[in-house]
DNA sequence: ATCAGATTGACAGCATACTTACAATATGGA
DNA sequence: TCCATATTGTAAGTATGCTGTCAATCTGAT
């Protein structure tokens, strides 16, 4: 039996080929609308998780967000060299080092937050609003059922249950 | 007025963070289920588009992919080295280095394909049947109406006309 | 014919993303 | 108590992904 013609199809036509493209997408949307705060992305990300989680540790950030540890330790560096963040030794794990916003992290936050909420809107503006939706919904519910399979799954309620912030 | 309070769901819920973990649990799948060849998604879609274009240079290479000319510099060495394609100066330009694959390039995309089929499919799994279609619908065309956005435009068509290869 | 401007591949530099390894430190059980 | 095991941050190595820049080369308009 002949097997089937390679074509672009096998690229165009994959799942994994248009994740990655409108992952591409949705990066060079970020960095147009937010140049004026020089933030990336993933930087963005980990500001909100520290904000939202002050005094947490890299390792529970990792786990907040979903990406992977080594990678954070780099982004953390570059967050503490540009003042947004910064590191204290957990007085309890001499391992640990806790991470808390800057003031002027704190501000940027605030004030970067139109230029994202533009950004996300953009990735989605040639859809109709009933599609926007629908898309979401799907993308939403397949990552979370996919989250085992990804390489740093999303710990969003057992991270902090070694915070001492729940029972 | 009070500005909307910070919560995690200015990560969890924006499109592009979505985006980035559907592509990380993509890479993560494909990576598994194609380790046996040891082949990346990004070099696999290149071999894709130099056995579908032999001959293609980098730079038009770059356009029918939708990926970056530099990245694609160091991705293209790999490949040789691992001698699934060979790289040939053109007769017509001085500057061009065409691209094509070598036997054993042609006999690892055959051999390839059963286990991208596998990856590609398992990324959509856990969505039922309709959604899937729904999603990939949805994402295509999302995609498509942001190619301009895209740092890296795709350029499938035109990209092949100053090949001598259209009109 | 010639030259300004474009194109090509290469390189340097920064930022994710993941792997493995490792030293310092914690922890739990014998 | 003491020790096997686990965790934490860090680092080194590989692979994308993007920004620049550059020299070699090509092209088109004059």
């Amino acid at each position: 039996m002949p097997s089937k013609p390679i074509t672009m199809d096998a690229v165009y036509a994959a799942p994994g080929y248009l994740f990655r493209r409108m992952q591409q997408i949705a990066v060079a949307i970020f960095v147009e609308e937010c140049r004026a705060f020089d933030l990336t992305p993933v930087q963005y990300a980990a500001l909100i998780a520290i904000h939202t989680h002050p005094g947490i540790d890299a390792t529970r950030l990792s786990a907040v967000i979903a990406f992977d540890r080594s990678t954070l330790g780099n982004v953390i560096e570059r967050l503490q060299a540009k003042k947004l963040i910064e590191r204290k030794p957990s007085p309890e794990d001499k391992r640990v080092k806790l991470l808390i916003l800057t003031k002027a992290g704190a501000a940027l936050l605030r004030e970067i937050m139109p230029s994202v909420d533009r950004a996300q809107a953009r990735m989605l503006r040639p859809l109709k609003p009933a599609d926007r939706k629908a898309l979401m919904t799907l993308l939403s519910q397949l990552v979370d059922l996919n989250n085992e399979a990804s390489r740093v799954p999303l710990r969003a309620e057992d991270a902090l249950e070694h915070l001492g912030k729940s029972p």
